[in-house]
DNA sequence: TAGGAAATCTAACGACGTTAGGAAAGTGAT
DNA sequence: ATCACTTTCCTAACGTCGTTAGATTTCCTA
């Protein structure tokens, strides 16, 4: 975890990883069938610190808050461990045994997101729907915040919006009608 | 490409390529300076292809069709290349260069969230914050779109639901006051 | 037809993931 | 202390990768 942290998924080599530990290549799968398990483990371990990280921003009081707060801890791990989430969620490790790694993470958001709908009365259409969205929509602001034009903060910026738009967006459509496209917008029931 | 997008990115190799054309793996080297350079190649002209696609999904009259159908169309493209897709957002290509590549069709987005919000009289607190939302959302549905439990027609729907989701929420918070909360206290703008 | 230029191949280097088989080191009983 | 046995670890190798150097072939031109 140490190597691919910081020096990246090229350097992640069994030679290496022995290496570093005063060992011999062959000695790595004592531990692991191949490389792809050795990773999937590094990948799991990220998901249990990212899973960690998320409750912790979760803990503020108003449920809105929450939300967006979590958000940008995602965004902000996802920058703080560049190699580890791409990892997480690259090619290597395939995408079913992602998911299941990812599924306390997806739960929380779930969780936080029926916390949400009650709280503010609105009965989302799907809820699955909803946090796949959700979930979505801040993997690809994470994404955003490699590109030399966003960076890390600016994502977590935009991904505490894209998730405050997105929560209107979804009080607007539960509270049925609601905009005009005119110019004096009622708030209908 | 064809060997890319029918084998994926682990039998692109360059005695592969070489060998599918009846040639050997040095002659390679007589067109591309090494197989990042060849694998940039096939990233723009994915990227050419997708702003093509892009292109004639906006093409709809109503300016909200229009960019609903674009986002379904971007999930749609990364669902029928994901060999090619995932070349497009992985890690060999650097990110500077992968954005300058997707450079055309983020400012198609560009367009269509200016003729959005001139249409809608809704002018957006930054448009160039809004674009990347909407570009990192499309992304995000269309990573989604990988995983088993997801696939890529409900990707496809979510992108869609999420693009109408968001463009509500902006229109709610660009009339300002908007939906009344009740109870909840939200931080300000 | 000879000679130079262009095109192409063979062979190799170092590094990779991975496996087989042997050396070394500890452990227990005699 | 010596033997057998098990555990631990390393050396060596295989096939593949990206990549490069040098030889070889092919082709055009004078």
């Amino acid at each position: 975890m140490r190597l691919l942290e910081s020096e990246g998924a090229a350097a992640l080599t069994i030679r290496r990883i022995a290496a570093d530990m005063d060992y011999t290549a062959p000695i790595v799968y004592q531990h692991f069938a191949n490389k792809d398990a050795l990773v999937l483990e590094l990948v799991v371990r990220g998901y249990d610190q990212l899973l960690a990280e998320l409750r912790r921003a979760g803990e503020a009081s108003d449920i809105d808050g929450r939300i967006v707060r979590v958000a940008a801890q995602y965004v902000h791990f996802a920058g703080e461990h560049p190699h580890l989430y791409q990892a997480m969620n690259g090619t290597v490790t395939d995408a079913d045994e992602r998911r299941r790694a990812a599924a306390p993470a997806i739960d929380l958001l779930t969780e936080l997101l029926d916390a949400w709908s009650h709280t503010h009365g609105v009965t989302l259409s799907d809820q699955s729907d909803a946090c796949e969205i959700l979930w979505g929509t801040l993997h690809g602001m994470a994404a955003l915040g490699y590109l030399d034009t966003v960076g890390t903060e600016r994502a977590q910026r935009l991904a505490e919006q894209a998730c405050r738009t997105i929560l209107l967006g979804w009080r607007a459509t539960g509270s049925a009608s609601g905009l005009r496209a005119g110019s004096s917008p009622k708030s209908g029931t």
